[in-house]
DNA sequence: GATGAATGAGCGTTCATTCAT
DNA sequence: AATGAATGAACGCTCATTCAT
């Protein structure tokens, strides 16, 4: 196994035991036995638990971002690329559920505020500079309702992610339709 | 101290201490010191921790019930109803922020996902059926999108509570404008 | 076993492994083992290990104090209260061996090294006075060398601690005059 | 780097690091990157981390008692001599703290002790035989204390190695008259 | 009923040592 | 011969839970 090979593997064990039991019933043990490498071993890769997480939720962010980026065609009508972006971004996490229920669950813990607060932007996202500048556009052109550039985002995908939320938790089951029918619904919130 | 003042007591502290620092940074200990009695006692009140969780969780669906049914008017228009009880929700939440981030926690835990399959009905909000009712009567009416009722909640409900958590987390600063705004955020959401 | 009795337990295991082992060797597994206690339990005591030993040292520096200060009087000669002292510190030693090690282990390590340069004084025994007394008055008088006191401690404690070092470890067998030799070889260290 | 160089760059890492932050706080992967090997290259040079303290306890026996035999003039007066052994060895240890601090720390460890032990010998510096020579000439012609052999070492040391202590420590600033008193304390504590 | 001292399993982390390269 | 990544036993410490008082 290579070095990198041996990091990835601690991520994804790190990934699939966090989002399933949460960051303080996913032991270091459990990881490291997940990945098949001694408990030590996570530590040459990772200063402590907490560099981890964070580390695993910036690999994510960027992972997701390099997805979302892929096809995203500049120069498509507003309306167009608001809806293409928002697609790829509930396909993503459809496709990669944990990834979805962990950088949930980083967002809604310690962690998450304290990024959100030392990054000092207060984007949902994160570094997806996309998302930003589509809204930041919608805005200028009073496509948008009239508040912060902070709550367009919970507005505008508030409706995303409860509704990806209950998909991946079972409770419904989206299909093409529906998945349209909840972008409708991000671009009816956000837009005056 | 009577009975129930003194598992009220406990109530008090375990939701003032799981608010700010989450379930697990919160021990018994602790929660017995803040309600001022000892550690055992906890434990003739509630069978374990797991148990008090839940138990805090449908006291504060419980009393959030209660306040949101104070002074509905059923007879409304159902636009008016609309805004009246979605307003009512965010207001409550904005005036007591520790239930909002208790609640917030627990559905986003292990705890949530669980009690929801229990109940097996999957509203956002539990046992509220306010809401449930107004969000039948607007699908039956063919006011709300053609989405399965549950959608129909986090749909409703996602930019209310991702505007309410940046307020909370200091994000953004609500007035009564923005919090309209956010409102007609979510009418516009989930409306035809 | 009443509380005081725990903690007791707790300082005289620690005393005999640390003693014994030196302070890295004395797991605290070990010490609430021999103590008869559970391993949580100690932490109820102190707050963490490096608590326990310095509380510990605490411990024994007021224990030997109180011995040495019994039967001490102040107005004898100089000459004959320096060998009582001096003597009393020897047998307190010989009589008590583990407090020995203990104590001199400590002063050999950053513990000790720290705990004096908090003090700010520089006496070798910690705060017997009795000591720091008659050696600032064998100062005054001009019975001692011309050094600073703190030096004078240490020539006038040297050959004692020395000697019963090598009483403890077994390397000699100290007898009534070996013991008076060596007090002797103090009083003519630190007299000019 | 020849094989005599990176033993002398482990055992010098180890000093360094040893002296500063003792035994247990001085990791083998730490000796490493400071002596500039891999970590498993000092296993091939020292059994374990055992052997290579006590290893590098003798190098520095060795390099002490090389110091002082230099310029040791074996004719002159007795008293000379032990003035000119005792200020030689405070200026060594003066010299070199560093050694001090390792060689004072080993001696008041299990490993000094047992080392005592094996050796079967009793004196406090080990095989510097031109101390114990002068002290047993001493000792015949009953210019020094009736005592055994090795409580001579003790007393006639004491006064040293403590004063020195202070010195490296930092609690008094010795000079020329400082140490001139002190080696005179040495005499006069073993001298009848 | 109420207490809080006591427990000990289990956590995150370290580090002496090994061994494939 | 030399490396340094990998190991895992062992550490200090926490905290949900119990039970004698």
């Amino acid at each position: 196994m290579t070095k990198s090979n041996k990091r990835d593997e601690i991520l994804l064990a790190a990934l699939e035991l966090i989002a399933e039991h949460g960051f303080h019933n996913a032991p270091m043990s459990m990881v490291a036995e997940r990945a098949g490498v001694g408990a030590g071993t996570i530590y040459r890769y990772f200063e402590n638990k907490d560099v981890l997480i964070k580390e695993l939720y910036r690999e994510l962010e960027n992972k997701l971002y390099l997805f979302i980026i892929d096809g995203h065609a500049d120069d498509a009508p507003f309306r167009m690329r608001f809806f293409h972006l928002w697609t790829a971004l509930m396909r993503y996490f459809i496709q990669f559920p944990l990834d979805f229920r962990y950088l949930e669950q980083f967002r809604n813990s310690p962690y998450g505020v304290a990024s959100r607060r030392d990054k000092f932007l207060g984007n949902n996202i994160g570094r997806c500079d996309v998302f930003r500048e589509l809204l930041e556009q919608g805005a200028a052109q009073q496509v948008f309702k009239d508040v912060p550039l902070i709550m367009l985002f919970s507005i505008a995908f508030g409706p995303l992610l409860a509704v990806t939320r209950d998909h991946i938790f079972g409770f419904i089951q989206l299909d093409e339709t529906l998945i349209e029918r909840t972008i409708e619904a991000c671009w009816d919130a956000v837009t005056r």
